[in-house]
DNA sequence: GTAAAAACAAACCAATCAGTCTGTTTTATA
DNA sequence: TATAAAACAGACTGATTGGTTTGTTTTTAC
């Protein structure tokens, strides 16, 4: 009879591991049934996890779900900040900025990321307790974006408008086409209108 | 003892007043407690009606709720071909472009309109049949803001853009706006950054 | 090695969910 | 005015909800 050697893990490894996976499991939930189709069950079957095991690592799953979903704001504003810097080639201005528009689209505003934001977001609006952890955070989203993408810019000589404030009007445009994807499905259009916002930045911005 | 008149009624008249209430009653519930919250109980309290009544009217609660969201989005669809046209101030640009924003702003993305759109734009996400009968009207919209806004308005000689292009564009923006104070309540920069971006519109667009 | 504590599993619970069933009241038809 | 049909009310149903309870396994501390 072959024994297998069950793998020993201390506690604080198990415990860590296991509110991760749970966490992993809310968002995977929400991502494929939406807040109001992201039961404990769902998320349990998921996370492969008992009830009593959950039970134990978590009091309510409100607190869970509001765990997973700072984690996720949390990352998307440290996501932020690095965005531009690296990714800006040097010279011509329109393809620059198209560049980092693409960036910012692909990496929040598509997919499985757009649709936890919106998801969260929406799920804070009807929840105190939610959107008073959640709130602060997409201000940060907003003052990190206004901040840092503004590193590798100048504005052109002439510019009536701040950096900062270019950068915001700019995520706030990527997000409402976000939302026109999630309810209509994907455009051939918007890549093309990305392209046409980019062109208007470069009238304000040199890189 | 007074015999109140029970005021009699056709059966028309009964069922559409009903069916009236129901879907508005669903529409209250939605912005009241979101998708997830928005139980029958929940929407048939709110419009004082039994669950016997309701079942004389609709079959299932989806289907209650498709007709809300069409409703509500039809609407908007059949709003936002009237906005401009009527309330453009003539003469100066920016100030001109900056009442159509003010507008639009406060039409569809400010308070319990703005809620319920988003509401029933992420509850058609995860719902195939919801989603099947909300798309085209999404996609309506934004057809009818970058057609007919520019009814009103024509592009400058050396402009770049195409002027429904720039209302789309538009459009996004204050959606992507709208999210933010959804998510982390009402913003002081907001107006000041509509007004900035009436200004780069009105590098484009004479009106 | 042994006792305590932490981790886990699964049966269980009251409350609520969407939807149905049965019977009553109101309107329409003849 | 009699009969049928539509409108309505409220009790009821099985399934599912978030959460609890009881008992077992694994890790820790002595």
């Amino acid at each position: 009879m072959v024994e297998v050697a069950a793998t020993r893990r201390s506690q604080p490894e198990r415990r860590e591991e296991m509110r991760r996976r749970l966490v992993a499991a809310t968002l995977d939930a929400l991502a494929d049934h939406g807040h109001a189709g992201a039961s404990l069950s769902v998320i349990l079957d998921k996370a492969g996890v008992s009830r009593g095991a959950w039970a134990h690592h978590f009091d309510t799953k409100a607190e869970m779900l509001a765990l997973a979903a700072e984690g996720l704001l949390r990352e998307a504003v440290a996501s932020a900040g690095t965005l531009s810097p690296a990714i800006l080639p040097p010279g011509d201005g329109p393809a620059a900025l198209g560049a980092l528009l693409e960036q910012a689209w692909a990496r929040f505003y598509e997919g499985r990321h757009r649709d936890l934001l919106f998801e969260v977001a929406l799920a804070a609006r009807t929840d105190a307790e939610l959107k008073q952890r959640l709130a602060p955070i997409f201000s940060d989203f907003i003052t990190a974006v206004g901040q840092s993408w503004g590193l590798a810019l100048r504005p052109r000589p002439g510019a009536g408008a701040a950096l900062a404030d270019l950068m915001v009007l700019t995520v706030y445009m990527l997000r409402g086409m976000a939302m026109q994807e999630l309810a209509a499905g994907p455009s051939p259009d918007h890549a093309r209108l990305r392209a046409l916002w980019a062109g208007l930045l470069a009238a304000q911005i040199s890189c």
